[in-house]
DNA sequence: ACAGAAAACAGGAATGATTACTGTTTTTCA
DNA sequence: TGAAAAACAGTAATCATTCCTGTTTTCTGT
């Protein structure tokens, strides 16, 4: 039965992403573990996020420079990409729009809402 | 004075993006373009979206299966994008959040807003 | 209209993220 | 405990996108 065994390093790569707010990307999590997991191979870190997300344990928020990135909180909330430095920062999701409600009429199946916004984090606004 | 010059290329690429509204990769406008102009190269399409991007001629719309989707139409709406057939669809956008002010007062400056469903579109779900 | 100079281009090579492949190691579970 | 299944390492392959170099198009001042 494909990914519904028990692994180490699954298991893991799954805290790493888990326990993180950086909305990390796969080589990142790839870094943070390679020390503490010497024999980790980057394609396992692919495997296993590809895995996440057809179980719906994790979502893509946003590609940044063409990383794709990730979050294990799946929960309906926004995020903000900072072009400067990268970075992707929570936003607490607020908006219900009648839009959701039109599809639906319409014979659309909405699985999941992204809403991204795009600028300059107040950090890199002041350099 | 780099991208303020005419181009029979760029126009001609710049015409087929702005008048489709399948929100096109750089493939498709290719594609689009090779028969009518049997010399272009897949390269200047790259090129001249980037600099259509950097002029805020277009926007990036979303990325599908590893494909960046582009569109001409900058004014404020979201998109649909259709998981079954990758096909990206128009909505009206309506929501104006209270987001975005609590955004600019924390000193994040905004570019743009993204709103992306993803689920399976009406002519998909039929099937 | 014409001759540099500047910008854009073709075509192909390079890059970088992601995926696929193959032989080996873990994990499962009877 | 001992196969069978799943997962893995390590590397090769893929594919979108970018870069590079020599050539062509476009622009600008005369």
């Amino acid at each position: 039965m494909k990914g519904h065994n028990y692994s180490s390093k699954r298991e893991a790569i799954f805290k790493t992403i888990a326990s993180t707010k950086s909305h990390p990307s796969a080589a990142w999590v790839y870094e943070q573990l390679k020390d503490e997991i010497p024999n980790l191979s980057l394609g396992t870190v692919y495997r296993n996020i590809s895995l996440f997300k057809e179980q719906g344990k994790i979502i893509t928020v946003a590609n940044v420079n063409g990383e794709e990135r990730i979050d294990a909180d799946t929960s309906d909330h926004a995020h903000f990409v900072c072009e400067a430095c990268g970075g992707v920062y929570d936003l607490i999701q607020s908006e219900q729009s009648p839009l959701e409600k039109e599809l639906s009429q319409k014979g659309f199946v909405i699985k999941r809402k992204n809403v991204v916004f795009h600028g300059t984090c107040s950090g890199c606004t002041k350099n």
